[in-house]
DNA sequence: TTTCTTTTTCCTGATT
DNA sequence: TAATCAGGAAAAAGAA
């Protein structure tokens, strides 16, 4: 994201997001109203969206209104497309919703330049990923990826090309802090302009890193083993006195102002 | 299969 | 006393 523009467009579309996750959530589950934080790591559609899997990975059929904003973020980029005159209604329709649209209709939503080329991008996904559906269920002489056989989770079908690491922690913790709006008081930034940033829910953050590992044994003491390690790597440096208080080093990047266009 | 990287796990001791 | 920090050592897991 480098467009201010864009950038204002696709903040306030996820707040639109994450404010129509939360009532689904408590729908489902009534009894953790007492705590926002227990409602998002609780929900299996948060932790997948604040995981930050890629649209790239995933069939547009099992996007999620997160992906979708993802991709539509990446074609306007690759268009220079104004932001300004995108509809945020339609910036927060899931993938199965984006699907059932037609080329007109893209027109119609999304406008005479950015439509035709939203339903181009889209139908080279969906060949790209039928394609690989109809080789992971049947052909056999296809390559498969070396090493021991990838988990299967309960989303297998829509995560044929997920890598089983995904991103870096940094990346991760990264990911949480230049997403206020998902980030309901996990963390904050000390100082945004030096990079400096505080656990604020250290055991709640380490459980979703778990979640994100498939590993319910994760805790703060293991999560911050591996943040101490980037110190020599330089990703992070060392912020001497404080509790719970990290800083990212010169080998990080994207979290930068100027990096992301936000205008924070 | 081997090597490398990136964690993960466990630990001891120090600090807040 | 509990939580956190610091860092050594070894193992695990995935990528190349």
């Amino acid at each position: 994201m480098s467009s201010p523009c864009l950038s204002s467009v696709l903040t306030h579309a996820n707040l639109a997001m994450y404010q129509t996750i939360v009532p689904e959530v408590v729908a489902q589950q009534p009894s953790a109203l007492h705590s926002i934080n227990s409602l998002q790591i609780s929900n299996p559609a948060y932790i997948s969206n604040i995981s930050g899997q890629s649209y790239k990975q995933i069939t547009p059929n099992c996007w999620t209104a997160d992906n979708v904003l993802e991709w539509i973020s990446d074609q306007v980029e690759s268009t220079k497309f104004d932001a300004n005159t995108l509809s945020l209604a339609y910036c927060t329709m899931d993938g199965p919703t984006l699907c059932e649209k037609n080329e007109d209709e893209m027109i119609e939503i999304f406008g005479p330049q950015l439509g035709p080329q939203l339903h181009q991008s889209l139908q080279e996904y969906k060949t790209k990923y039928e394609v690989h559906i109809k080789t992971e269920k049947g052909d056999s002489r296809v390559k498969r990826p070396r090493g021991r056989p990838p988990k299967l989770s309960r989303q297998h079908s829509c995560n044929i090309y997920h890598t089983p690491r995904g991103t870096h922690l940094w990346e991760f913790i990264r990911d949480i802090l230049i997403n206020p709006e998902r980030n309901q008081g996990l963390m904050k930034w000390e100082d945004r302009h030096e990079g400096v940033f505080k656990f604020l829910k250290s055991e709640a953050v380490a459980q979703m890193w778990g979640q994100k590992k498939k590993n319910s044994s994760m805790t703060y003491e293991k999560l911050s083993r591996a943040m101490r390690y980037y110190y020599k790597r330089e990703i992070l440096e060392r912020v001497d006195g404080r509790r719970l208080v990290y800083k990212f080093g010169k080998n990080s990047s994207g979290w930068k102002i100027e990096e992301i266009g936000m205008g924070m």
